[in-house]
DNA sequence: GGTTAGGGTTAG
């Protein structure tokens, strides 16, 4: 039972907020606002903490906020620009002739993500406060306004994306930490992906570094060093191995070589300097999530739409030791994007309407298909059409069929290509002619050389295909070669065995090729839209059944390469990428063992509606998650 | 309810 305190039972306060254009010197007020600048929360020389906030609303007037306080925890709890802020009891003044707003007896705030079509849970450290429906509605209407009149702080960069000089905004898992000298603190962290270049290594004292050392070695390809100055060391050292930080206003730098290191790779030095411009400090993210108690609350409450006044510090009962070890836990999976999205309760997302998108914390209770041949289908991205793969026997029939007919002499040896005839002589006299295609009209070696066929079946494709560059499976007909049959791939390359679409494609016959042949840019992708296809994709088309112990959800994964890392396109015909795919399936959902001992996935799921003639229906999809690497 | 900081990159 969550506890929840209607309206009647407490004292409702009301309130009124003030648009930032109309605020005046000398007055206390309320004030909604999107999140324009911020200074995560650091040590002032004076007695507190203080964290700089400008905010803007519709009105598009800023106003800049010093907000003090002993407790940290009640600052706002800020994660990024674009963020939306609803600050009570803020004093009024008038600094360099520009008004400022100050913390003033009884500051509290509220903090929700800015993203559209997130839920509206609040961050806060406030024991009681009100939300009304009202509420919900402002922090909807600033979130539309702030999506056209704020940019953000840019992409999030990770550091598999991360350059050599540059400022930027790290979220990451700290461990290690070591005490460099007086005046500077090494941090260890990783953010899940594999930065481009190794990480300078910062030197300490033996006997100095805290952290697992297991699991500082194990990482040592993905860890950097951050080497952290002045007004931060006091944050830095206070730091717990294994919490997750946003570090802002990081900055990179290649690091000089010297004539003693032989080495000359480039590395990257991390600093973050002294000072507070431009935000530059560290927060520690939340070990575990509260606003997901909330956040079930407020979804009851907006049915109700009744006032509401909730006890929050009472949810916190309900958090259990598991709970925490969870949120410890690192995932299996890694999200490539929307960092900053807050966990959603499955059994919240069930109650809710489509579209919206959202950041789930679950683990694979079971997935179909179970055989991997059957996850893996061709789908087309003109029409969306989804198609098993052709089985060899089908390949197979169509290509007797095709071998009955006579080649045409006349559309052989052209300035195309050359061809060559050969009559098989145990099957009833069956033609076979491969046309080798020119480059700029000589003949070039097989591993370079495109080459069509007609009459040749499976056995002798697969031949071909291992020898030259790529087969093109052709049939004769009036005035010149034209693609077989798109029930066979159009192309095959490698492993690959390309399909076009039958109902998009809108085939030309292979002189078309000739606008290849300067460049010979043999592509799959040139080569279709020479000849008028649409090539289909490879896809894995799964079902995974996720539960995060407040429910069941079934979503979707369909997939090219991004979520497994490996290639749809090439996996039938490879026994290494199956071993892959298999260890993968069998570490997410490990037979025999229980739904405790699974590992956690961290996704991004959308929800969509799809209507048949009966009903709607709501269906859930995973995007922007790739297994981890440390897992590949 | 006094101080802190009062946005606009270090220079290791």
């Amino acid at each position: 039972m969550i506890p929840i305190y209607l309206a009647g039972y407490y004292p409702i306060a009301s309130y009124t907020y003030t648009p930032l254009n109309q605020l005046k010197h000398g007055s206390v007020v309320n004030v909604y606002g999107a999140v324009k600048f911020f200074k995560p929360p650091y040590r002032s020389r004076g007695t507190d903490y203080c964290s700089v906030v400008s905010i803007m609303d519709q009105s598009n007037a800023k106003l800049t906020c010093m907000l003090f306080s002993v407790n940290l925890d009640t600052l706002p709890v800020i994660y990024k620009i674009g963020d939306i802020v609803r600050f009570h009891r803020l004093k009024i003044q008038q600094y360099k002739n520009e008004i400022q707003g100050v913390t003033t007896v009884g500051f509290s705030s509220l903090t929700f993500e800015g993203t559209l079509g997130t839920p509206v849970i609040p961050r806060t450290s406030s024991k009681i406060y009100t939300f009304t429906s009202d509420d919900q509605k402002t922090v909807e209407a600033l979130r539309v306004w702030a999506a056209h009149h704020i940019s953000s702080s840019g992409a999030l960069i990770k550091l598999s994306d991360v350059k050599a000089m540059q400022f930027f905004d790290l979220t990451c898992e700290l461990v290690g930490k070591a005490e460099v000298d007086g005046s500077s603190v090494l941090l260890k962290v990783w953010d899940g992906t594999k930065p481009p270049f190794p990480s300078w290594k910062v030197l300490f004292e033996d006997g100095s570094l805290e952290g697992d050392a297991d699991r500082i070695n194990q990482l040592q390809n993905l860890t950097v060093d951050i080497l952290v100055y002045d007004n931060h060391v006091a944050l830095a050292k206070s730091l717990q191995i294994g919490s997750f930080l946003r570090i802002y206003s990081l900055h990179t730098k290649i690091q000089p070589i010297t004539p003693k290191k032989q080495s000359n790779i480039a590395h990257l030095e991390f600093h973050l300097h002294g000072g507070t411009c431009y935000g530059r400090g560290i927060k520690v993210l939340p070990e575990n999530n509260y606003s997901d108690f909330i956040y079930t609350c407020l979804s009851f409450i907006q049915n109700c739409n009744v006032v509401v006044i909730f006890l929050f510090h009472v949810a916190q009962d309900f958090v259990s030791p598991c709970d925490l070890e969870r949120c410890q836990q690192l995932s299996a999976t890694v999200l490539t994007d929307h960092q900053y999205l807050e966990t959603t309760p499955l059994s919240a997302i069930l109650k809710r309407d489509a579209p919206q998108q959202y950041r789930i914390r679950a683990k694979l209770r079971n997935y179909e298909p179970q055989k991997l041949y059957q996850s893996v289908k061709l789908h087309c991205p003109k029409c969306h059409s989804l198609q098993e793969v052709p089985h060899e026997s089908d390949l197979e029939l169509v290509l007797q069929e095709a071998a009955t007919e006579q080649p045409d002499p006349k559309l052989q040896n052209t300035s195309l290509y050359n061809s060559e005839v050969w009559t098989t002589q145990n099957q009833q006299e069956r033609k076979i002619v491969i046309h080798f295609i020119k480059n700029d009209g000589i003949l070039q070696v097989p591993e370079v050389t495109l080459i069509m066929i007609e009459g040749g079946l499976l056995s002798e494709i697969y031949q071909l295909s291992k020898k030259f560059k790529g087969v093109i499976p052709v049939k004769s007909s009036q005035e010149d070669l034209i693609v077989l049959d798109l029930a066979v791939p159009f192309l095959i390359q490698g492993k690959t065995w390309h399909y076009g679409c039958k109902q998009c494609s809108k085939l030309k016959t292979m002189q078309n090729l000739n606008s290849l042949v300067k460049e010979a840019s043999w592509t799959p992708v040139c080569i279709a839209e020479a000849l008028g296809i649409v090539p289909l994709q490879y896809v894995f088309v799964m079902t995974f059944t996720l539960d995060d112990g407040t429910g069941t959800l079934k979503v979707y994964l369909m997939d090219c390469e991004k979520f497994f890392q490996i290639p749809a396109s090439e996996i039938l015909n490879s026994d290494d990428l199956q071993k892959n795919m298999e260890m993968i399936m069998y570490m997410l959902c490990p037979p025999g063992k229980k739904i405790g001992e699974y590992p956690w996935l961290e996704c991004f799921i959308k929800s969509y509606n799809v209507r048949n003639e009966v009903e709607q229906e709501i269906c859930y999809r995973i995007f922007d998650t790739v297994i981890a690497e440390d897992l590949i």
